[in-house]
DNA sequence: CCCCGATGCTACCGGCGGGTATCCTTTCCT
DNA sequence: AGGAAAGGATACCCGCCGGTAGCATCGGGG
């Protein structure tokens, strides 16, 4: 019982200090971002966030790699859902878009700041990436069987496709003209359309 | 004369410096790399880049703005071309592309470094954003008139044409599949596509 | 042949910031 | 109530690197 409420505290606490990363490592980049800058922002001293990380750049491992995670399993769910190639693109790039847009500043500190994680870190978040690649790669290849999709070549369609929705973290506003519903929409019906769709 | 040749070598050392900084800020990341890194790497000393630069600060900003600016006239240019807004959004992708990849290190150190920049040299680099999404925007606007292309929303389209190209200096690699040529039509396809152009 | 200017090097500084050794405080169990 | 352990703070270290002051060297003109 107890038990469970330490771990809890505890899976707190390494939250917190991972939200203010983000935010600071956001508007201020990596290294121009120091560890007291981060402590002083929650209120506490840098040996308290090391007693939850066991340096800077793990940290910045564990607020990119999840976010990462996420983009991939946002497309495979789609790719492996039911329903046609095109309504399946459709909801995968809209899904993903989604998960560009609400995690917009992890993403883009990983983008960013990429050159700074550990070799190890970094090998594994590209495993991901190229599951990534090859998970779209696969639906463009079976929207194409299915005679729905017009590519004259995959691999530099799905390329495209992640990089139009991946792009999307340099310029979205969360407060701007559109919501975030619409501008996952209307990328996902841009991207359908680089298939050969008519939308 | 000699003043003449004086200026020429000058202009030459300035611009072996950039080269090489561009090279390791590319490889490394920009502070990854040091002054001593990038004056060993040219076989002189730290002192003799402090001639012709003020700070690594500056260095940085003289290898973005030339590379931004030339995203820029590429753009321009094939917008006041000659020929239908299709022919033009064409050139103008292809031609994007071409710098993108032809000067893919510049590309990836200004957007994973931007923040590194003065806010003075940032400034007039987003002016010539600005400008380029204004030119694109355009050119979109233009071929809806002539009812050559179909576009929901104009300003999420050029994002998205400008983010699809641009994303391209994190996938290419000179040495690939595809020669360069190929991928800038290629590239330039999926751009038309997404107007609603069949192609 | 000597002097002067240009050019680039040697040698240094100083602060910033990641990481740590140690001490203090609070809480909980007996 | 006493004591131990956990959790967090204070205070410190030290290496790295951007930036600079001053010296050496070399070539060309008088």
């Amino acid at each position: 019982m107890a038990e469970q409420m330490r771990e809890e505290i505890l899976a707190y606490k390494r939250d917190r200090i991972v939200q203010e990363a983000v935010k600071l490592f956001y508007e201020r980049g990596f290294t121009g971002t120091t560890l007291d800058d981060i402590a002083a922002e929650l209120g506490v001293t840098k040996p308290f966030i090391y007693t939850h990380f066991r340096s800077k750049v793990e940290l910045l491992a564990a607020l990119c790699q999840p976010t990462i995670e996420m983009s991939l399993e946002a497309v495979a769910n789609a790719a492996e859902s039911t329903g046609t190639p095109t309504e399946r693109l459709r909801r995968a790039m809209g899904d993903f878009a989604r998960v560009v847009l609400q995690r917009q500043a992890n993403i883009a500190i990983f983008f960013r700041e990429e050159k700074n994680l550990s070799p190890e870190a970094l090998a594994e978040i590209n495993t991901l990436r190229r599951k990534f690649d090859r998970v779209l790669s696969g639906l463009l290849r079976e929207g194409v069987s299915a005679g729905e999709f017009n590519i004259p070549d995959i691999s530099v369609a799905a390329l495209a496709l992640g990089g139009m929705i991946s792009w999307a973290y340099t310029w979205h506003r969360p407060e701007g003209r559109l919501a975030l519903d619409d501008v996952c929409a209307a990328l996902a019906d841009l991207a359908l359309r680089m298939t050969g769709v008519a939308v």
